[in-house]
DNA sequence: TTGAAAGCGGTACCAC
DNA sequence: GTGGTACCGCTTTCAA
């Protein structure tokens, strides 16, 4: 005997609205969408109608009529591939389900800041309905923002944010929660109290002295004795980052923790190495590239924070969706929770990755 | 002067096949999918001609049709509330955007492991098309899950697995890493070494079992003189948590740490507090409820690890539409990564749960 | 200001 | 075996 389905409940539709107010689906649809030729009275009843009923509208036969798909248009750095083609990745993925509603155009610039004026003024000109883009020189994307914003083209930034520009939101780890994640992890790691220092590239970047910040209030907060006694500049730059942590080291023989807030790890590592302080220095990190993975593995790196590109990505593209598709306007700013990578689930975040 | 959108690439359909194969849309529909009364020959044109010119059919027009929605039962108990009801939200939210193809039904057992096989048996009974569940009693559901199976119906475990069972695939975090993680930052946070404990609930449950696995592993790894001196069953139970804290913490004066991996962590605390050695333990407990709140604030709680029953509930309605409405079968087996909470990043954690 | 009807991509069914 | 067509919910256009 098979099993009877009971009916699935019906979705009240257009027609459902015209038949309980007693005018035409083409009266209910002007009335919907606040088109001009339609009297005010019909509009309230109609609208109210809606509302009692619960009325929801079915996007996908929505946009089965106009083949105009949605076109979003994602601008994002080459460098450092791996990080951002997660981004891209998480982007792609949560398109998926909308392939026949949404086209992605993907609009790459060389590096976070290079280059980046010349493709957004394009896509703006080929006439996209939605952006998603990390503003590494906000103040020279600022104006195309704005120009964005009055052609009611809604803007998402990813990663870094441009709070001052009128976009719709931005998904990004939260720099104070990172730093301060950070600064949490390394004194618990040194019960003992001792000497940190901390490693950014540019104080003068709103996201690295955020972190700073983060950083020291946590140091207070867990008040064990960690004392913070450098901040190190190293200006995105390997060789600067190797000089500065070998002189660091020599400045202070008995360092317990270094914080390093950028991606640029990889000097500070070598540098340890080279004066044999390894292991003797809880090292937390940012992000996780291939030659992070076995410094993690020896134990050279207690912990890494890492922003998932991947969830960002997802985030940012059905924020922008569900504004774009239903008008739902999501809250002015999306933090994502970092992940704190430590050897024991290294493997599965990789994993993940891959 | 307007922007000129350019036109988007024309989807292939149904009847592009047909007029490139010059047969007509009806037999285009039965080619594709594989029913009877055709050509055999004409069925291989047919498909070569959708293969070559790329068709995706168009899930939204397909279920434009028929109201025949795709019905989806998730089984989850209400006991903790909190964390089964954020499960539920993650299924709802992932859910949304298929409102009109997916209708998703809630039905609740009182608590893990209790009173779950009438509903199952009452959902295959009305016929759905696909169950989300959280096996508390694999052994008791194993027989349904297998009849699910033989009337092709799908079916996802969250948060536990029955991998014995013919499932499509399970969502949760992978218990020995879970432990894994925490002996890592137990041991991390006592570089100098000393006595731990584990508090668990029966070692005979499997999950249990694979996280004092991994939480031996790590305190092997780490390898600075953390010994694990205790491993105490709770049986769920307050009181008697509470009663083999207090003893546990008489046995061992000079306990450094101790990680408890179920969710009956308030007793634990209790009874440190009652001792007057909260700060002097290094405690992880597992996922995140009101109660646990301030202990994280007042540092007696060093994390938490917690195993986001949102994402899980997302994922795991995720994979069972794409099975259901694509046929893309997901991996065996979804490893959701746990979240380590810390006092740095908890009010970030409960902003994402409200 | 309103109603009626065509058509989007796909399914289901009837007629040949 | 195959072709033709009504219909799903919605937008758009044209006529009243």
């Amino acid at each position: 005997m098979k099993a009877r389905p009971t009916p699935p409940p019906r979705l009240v539709g257009i027609k459902d609205i015209a038949r309980a107010t007693g005018v035409s689906i083409g009266t209910v649809d002007r009335a919907l969408h606040d088109k001009p030729g339609i009297n005010p009275g019909t509009r309230r009843r109609v609208l109210q109608a809606a509302d009692r009923l619960g009325y929801r509208p079915n996007l996908a036969a929505r946009h089965l009529k106009s083949p105009t798909r949605l076109r979003i248009s994602v601008h994002l750095p080459e460098e450092i591939a791996l990080f951002w083609d997660s981004l891209r990745d998480g982007i792609r993925e949560a398109a998926a389900p909308f392939a026949h509603t949404l086209s992605v155009e993907f609009r790459n610039n060389p590096r976070l800041g290079e280059g980046e004026v010349a493709p957004l003024e394009q896509a703006l000109e080929s006439g996209v309905n939605g952006l998603i883009l990390a503003p590494g020189d906000p103040a020279a994307l600022g104006p195309l923002i704005e120009r964005a914003a009055s052609l009611a083209v809604p803007v998402v930034c990813v990663v870094t944010d441009a709070p001052s520009c009128e976009r719709l939101t931005s998904v990004s780890a939260d720099p104070f929660t990172v730093g301060s994640v950070a600064g949490e992890l390394i004194s618990r790691f040194l019960p003992g109290g001792g000497d940190v220092a901390f490693f950014t590239g540019w104080l003068g970047t709103e996201d690295h002295a955020e972190k700073l910040r983060g950083f020291r209030s946590s140091l207070k907060d867990v008040g064990c004795g960690v004392e913070l006694v450098s901040v190190v500049e190293a200006h995105d730059d390997e060789r600067v980052g190797y000089r500065r942590a070998l002189a660091l080291l020599d400045a202070h023989e008995d360092l317990k923790g270094i914080y390093v807030s950028t991606v640029n790890s990889m000097p500070v590592l070598r540098a340890i190495e080279r004066k044999r302080r390894a292991g003797r220095i809880a090292v937390v990190t940012t992000d996780l590239f291939p030659a992070l993975v076995p410094r993690i593995r020896a134990g050279q790196v207690a912990a890494t924070i890492y922003q998932r590109p991947v969830s960002q990505g997802r985030q940012a593209l059905q924020a922008l969706y569900q504004f774009l598709a239903e008008g739902t306007r999501p809250p002015g700013r999306i933090k994502v929770i970092p992940h704190v990578v430590m050897r024991s689930n290294l493997d599965q975040v990789l994993e993940r990755m891959a």
